[in-house]
RNA sequence: GAGCUCGUAGCUCAGUAGGUAGAGCAACGCCCUUUUAAGGCGUGGGUCCUGGGUUCGAGCCCCAGCGAGCUCACCA
């Protein structure tokens, strides 16, 4: 528990000054304190209330809070405290609370509890502040608080220790007051729209409903492997199937990869689904559901990320292959048109003709042929110019876009920070989603971005038992291959479609990442109360 | 997983050229009955992240490790 020397004695200190306390007749850990008001409900009434006003009409108050300054002027003093994450100033002098309450007084330090009664008045600097008559002791603070100025700074303490944090640092406790205001306004959308809240399973036999690696756990009665979900999806089409039309989950998913800014291994997703609907419909309610979620929580649809001014109402659509080539670097020519990337055969004749026309000598990053195949080989581990055609198509189309897109290496660093919807995905990246009735290469599905980073996925559900089947072993095959991010095989799902799934859109949203705009944080960890962090005094190996 | 940066008192930070470690806040003692980053006088407080190495001498230079932040990679 101590960090050093000095800390065992100044604990030790505190407590002989305990001792001092309850020979004065206080309790050293009472029970309970009746208080009046809290401190934002005495702002509140009497902020704006004048010297004269509170002299003429005296108004008792009895307030709690911890000591966050003290600066004690020989018999008299001040003290400032917080509660409910505002401040109020309290002022104690000998002749109103006496020789105890003043004896008292001085036995207390910064971090402590106490409770106030008195009257509010203004101070010569027209400070709003309590008269006190009497103090009540109500606990210690037995360690040192940090620097009153500064607050706690050190980034890994501010995570490890965030109950100091949140009391040292308001703009803290203000992210996490927003946090709750977030997922209240969430709930009030879908309440509002008859979609039901469930909870479905967070440990799961197979962990499927995204491309991403598990954490595995066991169950030891039963003698059962299992999985932390990584996404409540397949669930909650099985609730569909049973007639729960309009179903949203909000909690934690769990993905055993790479921490980062965006990524935290625990996360808060939303997911909701609705029957009768397609991924048309979820885009218009997506906008529609961001723009309320920031008027409930700031007021305003206006936001400010990394000094970027974001209008959270006002929204851009295109497709994939429109974000391609819209975003196609300049450099590397010839580009594609929208018709060189509608189909495989458009797709390849395209490549064999940036092989045929490449100029030996020219940069890499400027040859088409060899761009597309570092492009893809991002996405599919480093490739040689002739194994492009190994790839299928779709997965090509879509490493482009990430490429061209969400990668800061091409990327202007001016993409997809306003909101944006990207449509249109390829079939071969998108193993539950239903295809376009005309196009069965190309579904139904879209993602979001804002801020520069993806917040959401949706799309029209497939259905079909049979192409379900068929694009659960297409993903085998991959994974077979050494992708062991593909999809598994869920046979129970796919027996709940042969029962029947109604049309159906369902769309995904990473909460963390939509507070992280709303309160313009930077990092996901300052969004998440307690981040995952490396244990301390063992060190981890890797 | 890779690259860059950082780790000095409880906290926030200085630390010159490699020459026996400093400030402010906090703490302790004294003074002070409208202060507010209160003020004045005085006192105590350090495995300089850890372990090696170079050197007469290392907080500082070199190597390794641990932890953190940022960027990238993977994903939401």
């Amino acid at each position: 528990m101590f960090d050093s020397e000095f800390e065992r004695s100044l604990f030790d200190l505190r407590k002989s000054k305990l001792v001092e306390i309850e020979k004065l007749g206080q309790a050293a850990y009472p029970n309970q304190f009746p208080a009046s008001h809290s401190i934002p409900d005495v702002r509140a009434k009497w902020g704006q209330s004048q010297a004269e006003d509170l002299e003429a009409n005296r108004a008792a108050v009895s307030v709690a809070g911890r000591i966050m300054a003290i600066r004690a002027q020989g018999k008299a003093g001040f003290a400032t405290l917080q509660q409910g994450g505002e401040r109020l100033q309290i002022y104690v002098r000998l002749d109103a609370v006496g020789e105890q309450g003043f004896a008292l007084y001085k036995l207390l330090d910064l971090g402590d509890h106490i409770g106030a009664t008195g009257y509010l008045f203004r101070t010569r600097t027209g400070e709003l502040t309590i008269h006190v008559e009497r103090l009540t002791f109500l606990a210690k603070a037995m360690l040192a608080l940090p620097e009153k100025f500064h607050g706690l700074a050190d980034v890994e303490l501010r995570y490890r220790q965030r109950y100091v944090d949140l009391f040292t640092n308001l703009e803290a406790r203000e992210v996490f007051v927003k946090r709750a205001k977030t997922l209240k306004a969430l709930r009030q959308f879908f309440d509002d729209r008859g979609y039901l809240e469930v909870e479905t399973p967070m440990m799961q036999q197979v962990a499927g409903g995204a491309a991403a690696r598990p954490f595995t756990t066991h169950h030891n009665a039963l003698d059962m492997d299992l999985f932390l979900r990584i996404a409540p999806e397949l669930y909650l089409k099985r609730l569909v199937v049973g007639g729960l039309d309009r179903v949203y989950e909000i909690n934690r998913n769990f993905r055993n990869e790479g921490v980062s800014t965006q990524h935290n291994p625990e996360f808060t997703m939303l997911e909701f689904y609705q029957a009768y609907a397609n991924y048309h419909d979820l885009m218009d309610l997506t906008e529609e559901l961001i723009a309320f979620v920031a008027q409930e929580v700031n007021g305003t649809t206006i936001t400010n990320f990394g000094g970027v001014e974001i209008d959270l109402g006002k929204w851009t659509r295109l497709t994939m292959r429109e974000a391609i080539i819209k975003w196609w670097p300049a450099f590397v020519h010839p580009a594609p048109t929208l018709g060189d990337l509608k189909s495989s055969e458009h797709f390849f004749a395209f490549f064999d003709h940036c092989i045929a026309v490449a100029k030996p000598g020219v940069r890499t990053s400027e040859q088409p042929a060899l761009f597309l195949a570092y492009a893809i080989g991002k996405m599919v581990g480093p490739l040689h110019v002739d194994k492009v055609r190994e790839i299928p198509w779709g997965k090509c189309v879509n490493a482009l876009f990430e490429a061209v897109a969400e990668s800061s290496d091409y990327n202007p660093a001016d993409h997809l920070i306003q909101p944006t919807i990207v449509h249109e995905y390829p079939r071969v990246v998108s193993p539950l989603s239903k295809q376009k009735p005309n196009d069965p290469d190309w579904v139904e599905r879209f993602e979001f971005y804002i801020g520069g980073f993806e917040l959401g996925n949706a799309f029209s559900e497939l259905n079909d038992p049979v192409e379900q089947q068929k694009r659960f072993e297409e993903q085998l095959a991959q994974r077979a291959s050494g992708d062991d991010e593909a999809h598994q095989m869920d046979e129970d799902y796919v027996r709940a479609l042969a029962y029947g799934l109604p049309p159906t859109a369902g769309e995904g949203i990473g909460v963390d990442r939509l507070i992280m705009l709303l309160t313009g944080s930077k990092s996901i960890r300052d969004v998440i109360l307690f981040p995952l962090m490396r244990n301390r005094e063992q060190g981890g190996s890797d």
